[in-house]
DNA sequence: GTCATATGGTTGTCTATACCACTTTTCTTT
DNA sequence: AAAGAAAAGTGGTATAGACAACCATATGAC
C-alpha cells in the first residue's frame, strides 16, 4: 500500500491514501480515524511524518484534531467551499444552446510583455498562440485568445478539439490546480466587434483567466470577449 | 523577544514576530528571509521548529518557498476571491478597501411582478426592499436594491449596518445554502450614473443573485449595478 | 451509589540528527 | 576567457525519542 522506496514522499503517499478512505465513504464523518501512533506502528512510519499527512488533510478540511481524544473525519464542509463557473459549452448546452467553435489561430509566437507576466516567463520565450471564435447556434458569442506555456507540451490541432486540460494533464504528468479569473465591463473595439458580429462600442465582457497546474506555475492565459447583448455569466455560489 | 519558558508555544512566539516583521514593512515582498538554519542558530531553536513557524505563514500565503533558493516574502495579494457568498463589505476588507454605505431606501412595498417571480411568492405580497449605495474608501463603487422575503423576519436599520446574512440565519435558525448570480455588461442610465457619479452611458456591471436557504426557498434578490471602472470581479475557480 | 483518583490513550510541542534534491557560488581546468 | 567541476547553501523529507496537556474510563475509598 505503501511504498518507502518510492520516488513519491511517504507522507504523500499516506495522505492520499487516507483521502481515498475518506472520498470512498470506507471513512465516514464524524468517526475516528486511526491514531497517530497507531498508524505509525502499522506502516511502520515515523510518527511526526503520519503527522504531516494528517495536518495537511487538517488544513484541508478533511480531518478535525481534537486533543486527548483523536482525530476525526470532518463533516461535508458548508463552510468553506469552492464555486464553480460553468464552461462556455456547458453553459450553452444548459441554455439549449449548440456550442461552437471556430479556429482561427494556431501557432508559436514570442511572448508579448502582457502575456510573459502573467504566464511567469521571460518576454520572448515561444509560447503556444490560439484564437479561437466561440459559437452559440452558429452564431459569434466570444472571441477567446489562449497563451500557453510551450515547455514540455507538443499540441496539435486535433487536440484543440478536446479537452485541452486533458492533453496538458497528460503531457506534463502533472495535474492543474485551480484558476484566477476576473470579469469586467468594456466596450467593443472595431476589431473585436466585426468578429463578433456587433457594432463598435457594443458593450462587452472582458474575461481574464490564470490556470496554473499544481506546482504553482501558471500554464495558461487567456484573454476573452463576450458579446454583452447575447452572453450572462452564471455562477453557483455555495458557502 | 522569545521565551522558552512561556506557556505559550515557542513556534507561535515565532510566527508571530515572523508575520510582524512583514505587517511592519521590516521585511519586505520579494525579500528573502533568514535560512531556517540561520533562525535555528540565533535562536537556539530546533529547525523543525522552525520550520513549524514558517510552514503557517507559507499556508496562510504570506511566505513563498522556493527548493535550493530559499524563502521570501510573498508578494501582497490584491486579488481576492469575490465569488465565494460574502457580502460587499467583506469583499472590500480583502482588497484594503474601507467598505462603506449609505441607505438610500428601507421599507416594506408589495412584491412586482419581477421581484415576485424571483422570490418565488404572490405578487403583491409585502417584501423588504432595501436600497443602498456601496462605498469603498468613501467612494461609490455600486448600487444595490435587494428585496427579501419578509415572513418570519424583523430587520431593523441597525442590521443592515452588520451582516444581512447572519441576521437571516438567527432569526429564520435556518442557513443560507447558497446562491445563483448572473452577471452582464451594460450602460450606466442617467439615474444611475448620478449615483454612482459617473457618465451616463459608461460601462457598468449589471448583477443579479438569488440566494436560497438550506430548504431551497428563495429568501434574498438583489440587482446591483457596478463601477465598470472601478470593480472587477474576481473569481478564484478550482477544480 | 458517589466522589476522588489513578491510568492509559490521545494529540501538541520540541529536540537532534541525517540524508536528499536543487540552486548558487566558487574554484579548477582547458 | 570559457567551460566544467566541486563546494556551499537552501528547502524537503524522514527518523526516534521525549515530555506536556488533555480526555475518557476504570478503580478505589467512603
Amino acid at each position: 500500500m505503501i511504498d518507502k522506496a518510492s520516488p513519491i514522499p511517504i507522507y504523500y503517499q499516506l495522505q492520499e491514501h487516507m483521502r481515498q478512505m475518506i472520498d470512498t465513504g470506507v471513512w465516514k464523518p464524524g468517526e475516528p480515524v486511526p491514531s497517530e501512533r497507531d498508524l505509525s506502528e502499522q506502516h511502520e512510519i515515523s510518527r511526526m511524518t503520519i503527522r504531516q499527512a494528517m495536518t495537511n488533510l487538517v488544513n484541508e478540511g478533511l480531518l478535525t484534531r481534537v486533543k486527548g481524544r483523536g482525530t476525526f473525519v470532518a463533516e461535508p464542509k458548508i463552510e468553506q467551499p469552492l464555486m464553480k463557473l460553468t464552461g462556455f459549452s456547458e453553459d450553452m448546452r444548459r441554455r439549449g444552446i449548440e456550442p461552437g467553435s471556430n479556429l482561427l489561430q494556431f501557432d508559436i509566437v514570442e511572448a508579448s510583455a502582457d502575456a510573459s507576466k502573467h504566464l511567469e516567463i521571460e518576454p520572448g520565450t515561444d509560447i503556444y498562440r490560439i484564437s479561437r471564435l466561440r459559437l452559440g447556434d452558429g452564431a459569434p458569442m466570444a472571441h477567446e485568445l489562449s497563451y500557453l506555456r510551450k515547455e514540455g507540451l507538443r499540441l496539435t490541432e486535433e487536440e484543440l478539439q478536446g479537452s485541452l486540460y486533458e492533453a496538458v494533464e497528460t503531457q506534463l504528468g502533472m495535474k492543474m490546480a485551480g484558476a484566477r479569473q476576473t470579469i469586467e465591463p468594456s466596450f467593443a473595439t472595431e476589431e473585436e466587434a466585426s468578429l463578433l458580429t456587433i457594432e463598435a462600442g457594443a458593450p462587452v465582457l472582458l474575461l481574464e483567466r490564470v490556470s496554473r497546474l499544481e506546482s504553482g506555475a501558471p500554464i495558461e492565459y487567456v484573454k476573452s470577449i463576450y458579446r454583452g447583448d447575447r452572453y450572462k455569466f452564471i455562477a453557483d455560489l455555495e458557502r
